[in-house]
DNA sequence: CGCGGTCTGTGCGCTTGCGTACCGAGGCTC
DNA sequence: GAGCCTCGGTACGCAAGCGCACAGACCGCG
């Protein structure tokens, strides 16, 4: 509780012991992304690792014909940049930020050191990684048997639990390169959504009007893996559920 | 290279120190394991985490409905459990024999015993999670985009290279369940190759005939997980390919 | 205010894969 | 050798999604 509160914001953060957060307060700097900045390309040496506050990045897939697909996302639950102590230095997939806001940087020095000392910190990034290895386990399955309907839903609970409100900038032709399906796919699977009175939108901006028909459409995809992230990573002590503002 | 030379079958006991050897050796227990042996279920806790030797392992998603799909594979060059290191002691995911063979067993406290004393084989293991990630992360964008045909074509390449030989013993049914799709897709795709004189098989057992061809008709995803995994595993001293009969 | 670019809506033909059903062939058991 | 069961081959209608093309709607900018 001595910390400074605004690295609450970032769950990974805020459940560092005290020791661990005086070591890397120093190094953290606090960065603003805007909309589609590329954090990181594949294979790319990494030189920082981020923990997100308000913005989501999203971990997408890049084919050599140009198609695309998003194997996972991280909002202010998470961290990017996990290669950096797993030992490989790189992955083959990109990070873009999918919803503009801040982060917090550390350099990769820091993380790697602090990761070697075999804390809370060690284990506490080991399980989130846990979770994101179940994420992207659940993509898998998901895109072989889930209809591009159920995947929108699920795509927009996801982004939903990592903003601060209901309104989401984002256009349907980025939402289909993370889904990995047309553009005017989306756009029918969305018209659905606004007819039933879900969601609203208009160039760019959709508004979440009825949270709980969303999720009665969703497929278990979104369920099973918000559940893992709860049982890896509920015992992060000051659990604060969004960024305050 | 003082170690017993059964340990040289399985890549990971292989790149050992000798004192990590000599501490685990004596909890390494050989079994064997029949196919479609279920190593653990879903959300089940683990007793054991396994090295395959001539094994081969598909770690399966099932879902509510009951179908399902193959999120990796490991063989010899991996091993089964990393929940465990990980932190979250279980997984939402099932393990199940795909081709019978031995492997080496090790109790969970004492993988999880090596895995704190943070030294060599703490980085092994996670560098070869990290491989995993990728080889699921590929899963699910060539589940999204490529055809039943080339994920045959990467199913196979997949397995044979976690075999001594050219010949696996598998149904189509079988095969249907881990890519996820139906049994009569796979009847099709597996009808082509036959026809093009790349495979033969017949009653659960295929044999590939032209390896060359089949690399050439797989999409990027096989090559891309493979060089991944040569490119964070190759330090691995005695590289023992396959396991010599 | 008009222009241009971006975002969304829609239509059409095509391919892939799914669900279902049925059948024959090979191998195992008794 | 008869019977049974598993495995693989085939057919047909259906639905989802793709590629392409184009049109209208909205916004920002000059």
């Amino acid at each position: 509780m001595a910390q400074p509160p605004m690295l609450q914001e970032n769950h990974l953060l805020a459940a560092l012991s005290e020791p661990e957060s005086a070591r890397l307060t120093p190094y953290l700097e606090r960065v603003n992304m805007p909309l589609g900045q590329v954090l990181y390309e594949s294979g790319e040496q990494l030189r920082y690792v981020y923990f997100p506050v308000t913005a989501i990045v999203s971990l997408l897939y890049v084919m050599e014909n140009g198609s695309s697909g998003e194997i996972a996302v991280v909002g202010n639950e998470g961290i990017l940049g996990i290669a950096l102590f797993m030992g490989g230095e790189t992955t083959p997939s990109r990070a873009v930020v999918q919803s503009a806001g801040a982060a917090y940087r550390l350099p990769a020095q820091q993380l790697k050191a602090e990761f070697n000392r075999s804390g809370q910190m060690m284990h506490l990034l080991l399980r989130y990684t846990q979770a994101l290895i179940t994420q992207m386990s659940q993509t898998a399955v998901c895109n072989r048997h889930h209809s591009v309907d159920q995947q929108l839903c699920r795509w927009l609970l996801l982004s939903l639990d990592r903003l601060a409100g209901d309104e989401l900038t984002m256009t349907q032709e980025l939402i289909a390169n993370m889904l990995g399906v047309r553009r005017e796919g989306v756009t029918a699977a969305a018209g659905k959504l606004r007819d039933a009175g879900i969601i609203e939108y208009s160039r760019g901006h959709i508004k979440v009007l009825d949270r709980p028909r969303l999720e009665q459409r969703v497929c278990e995809c979104y369920e099973v893996v918000k559940k893992e992230f709860d049982r890896l990573l509920s015992d992060i002590p000051p659990r604060t559920t969004h960024p305050r503002f």
